[in-house]
DNA sequence: TTATTTGTTATAGTAAGTGTAACAATTAAA
DNA sequence: TTTAATTGTTACACTTACTATAACAAATAA
């Protein structure tokens, strides 16, 4: 999954739960979204491992949110289902002498990559789930 | 090749036909940057339909720059190498049921990687060929 | 004990990225 | 006019990543 594909499919996850007010499993969220029921049970065990949503086996078990929606920004659902590696830039190694110039090129578009993806993160940290439901409770 | 190794290999190309004073060919400019030339030409000739390289052919020809280095900007740079396709959101099409909804989700996020698209392009228009290569002198 | 559910691993199929080669079209120079 | 060089584009084999789904052990409530 692309890393966008993985957060829309997170948040219509967490909208679905949002809605509920008992623990659904991963077949039951899979009918209501479309989303593939194993596909959800990953994206959803990396949101437990970050407090974002609870997780119960057994008979009666399935998901919960952790937090009520104004409390779960898009960035720490971002953070919990991307492991955030750093960009490579394919360094061509096999020339000696530009290797150089090659590594300061390298470290500048690095370090430009990493401001840009601070700055989508603030973005994002700027947006709460409840916000998301009510965009689209108003979208007509 | 992703965006990113796209973006530095073109300026690495750059950089070196910018501290160049005559035509360089496709080979020279592997030569000394490590990229394959078939890629080069690939790139450059991407860079030569939006006006920021010239591409000459026959025995004395090859690529210059087309502007002077303060005057191309990252963000063209980029827009030339990068078709920049809308995202799209694999949009589960099979249930009926939930299509409303999902089209509403996606459409939320349809507009936000838009809006960061826009930024990172703004960041991008601030920062000219030339700062890219005074950092490179400057950089110990 | 049994049925159910998560969490994780595996797998098969598809798509995308990578590196390189090949060659037609073009062009300056001999 | 001929020749050699160069771009621009297409092709291709190879690898890597992505996608969708299945399978099953571990856990757990009934």
């Amino acid at each position: 999954m692309s890393a966008s594909t993985k957060l829309s499919n997170s948040v219509k996850a967490l909208c679905f739960l949002a809605n509920s007010n008992k623990p659904c499993n991963s077949n039951e969220i899979s009918e209501n979204t479309g989303i593939n029921a194993s596909k959800l049970r990953k994206l959803l065990s990396l949101l437990c491992k970050n407090l974002i949503v609870e997780s119960n086996k057994g008979a009666t078990g399935g998901f919960t949110l952790k937090k009520s929606s104004d409390q779960i920004h898009l960035q720490e659902i971002y953070c919990a289902i991307e492991d955030r590696k750093a960009f490579d830039l394919h360094s061509s190694s096999d020339n000696n002498l530009s290797n150089i110039f090659d590594n300061k090129v390298n470290s500048y578009f690095l370090d430009l990559f990493n401001n840009i993806q601070i700055d989508i993160e603030n973005k994002m940290r700027e947006i709460k789930l409840s916000d998301i439901i009510n965009f689209i409770k108003n979208k007509k």
